[in-house]
DNA sequence: ACCTGAACACCGTTCAAGT
DNA sequence: ACCTGAACACCGTTCAAGT
């Protein structure tokens, strides 16, 4: 694969001056907004200087590559996911199991609702973009926060908690991503939110032994 | 969306003679060699055509363009899919739930495996491509065999089996690609095959009234 | 009928010149 | 320090000329 290694999809620099952070801050704007607009073949980085009110260049003072571009917004969006999960994790501590399935099926639903519709353009991104690294460091991060709050649950305890954690994590993002990618109609959403909760619920609850 | 209407993804013309079906043929191959060696940033149709021994412009004259290149190449896969779960769903016709849990959720992950590695590199061109009328024909077969299947159940009856069915599809098709996406290691194929069918079964009893 | 490959338009990226 | 935009290499696509 001809993978351009992680480091060099970081940011050239880092703003200092005031002027400089409002021009990232407008790149990364103009960026989503070309992304609606013009769907991800559509998203040239002319095009995204040109609505971010700057020329090429200076956009490549900045970010060394669209690539690297694109990073960056991916890591804003997917951070902002990652602290739902452990704002409910904390809310969930040491609750019923059937209650953690549900607390964190709906937060994790919900955090990708808040950002509709760029979650649906950013699963393009995610997909294109040669993004292991940020993935498996989100994914961990979540994993974490899930094991957790699985170990932590008030009428269950796990054979193996590595792998439910595991499992878990890939039902929940796989699933909702097979719903918004393809069809983010009322009625699909409505699907997920009544049946995300019991998948989740059904699943830990065969996975765990009642104590 | 600057998207091509679904006949322009079409192939240019049949091919009518042996020597054009073969040149066909070798395109369609040199595609997935592309795709596997220099990834999809680098899958160029210049690239394709020197792979395939042909000129530029015979790919032409096939293909309208590269999208309906990998259009064909993924539709031909997703056929495959498509008729694994047929099989499975006339080999557990009138079974147990449990056993149509399992069953399907393993001709699933059988029929990708066994395009493996082509799998993984077919995931990014699906959320590339314009494949909304392609996904949206294959789903819609799936969803027909599956929800066949499910009011076959020998012990269950489902309050709603349109629900169930797409519930469990998306479970099935999200999963999985989670997890071959990011990592395909041997231990997440492994986890896979355990828990896919807990998945699935402990989903399904729940949406069903035993009978 | 089918194939070739130079030619054209366009996009990512750079860098000499500006403030 | 930060910004500009013409210039270059490369890719998708076409089409006049070949067999």
């Amino acid at each position: 694969m001809p993978v351009a290694p992680s480091d060099a999809l970081k940011p050239r620099k880092t703003p200092r001056q005031a002027r400089s952070a409002a021009t990232v801050e407008a790149i990364f704007e103009a960026t989503i907004q070309v992304l609606l607009t013009d769907g991800y073949a559509g998203l040239t980085t002319t095009r995204v200087a040109a609505r971010a009110g700057v020329s090429v260049g200076t956009m490549y003072q900045y970010f060394p590559h669209k690539q690297a571009l694109l990073y960056a917004v991916l890591e804003d969006y997917l951070e902002d996911v990652v602290l739902a999960m452990d704002e409910a994790s904390q809310r969930f501590h040491g609750a019923k199991l059937a209650d953690m399935a549900d607390g964190l099926s709906r937060a994790y639903l919900e955090a990708k609702m808040r950002r509709m519709p760029g979650s649906r353009a950013l699963y393009v991104v995610a997909a294109e973009l040669e993004t292991s690294r940020l993935i498996d460091d989100i994914v961990a991060r979540c994993e974490a926060i899930i094991a957790g709050l699985l170990a932590s649950a008030r009428d269950a305890v796990f054979v193996d908690v590595g792998t439910t954690t595991v499992a878990l994590r890939t039902m929940l993002t796989g699933t909702v991503r097979a719903v918004l990618e393809t069809d983010a109609s009322p009625e699909a959403i409505a699907m997920l939110r009544a049946e995300l909760p019991v998948m989740c619920r059904a699943y830990l609850l065969a996975s765990a032994r009642a104590v």
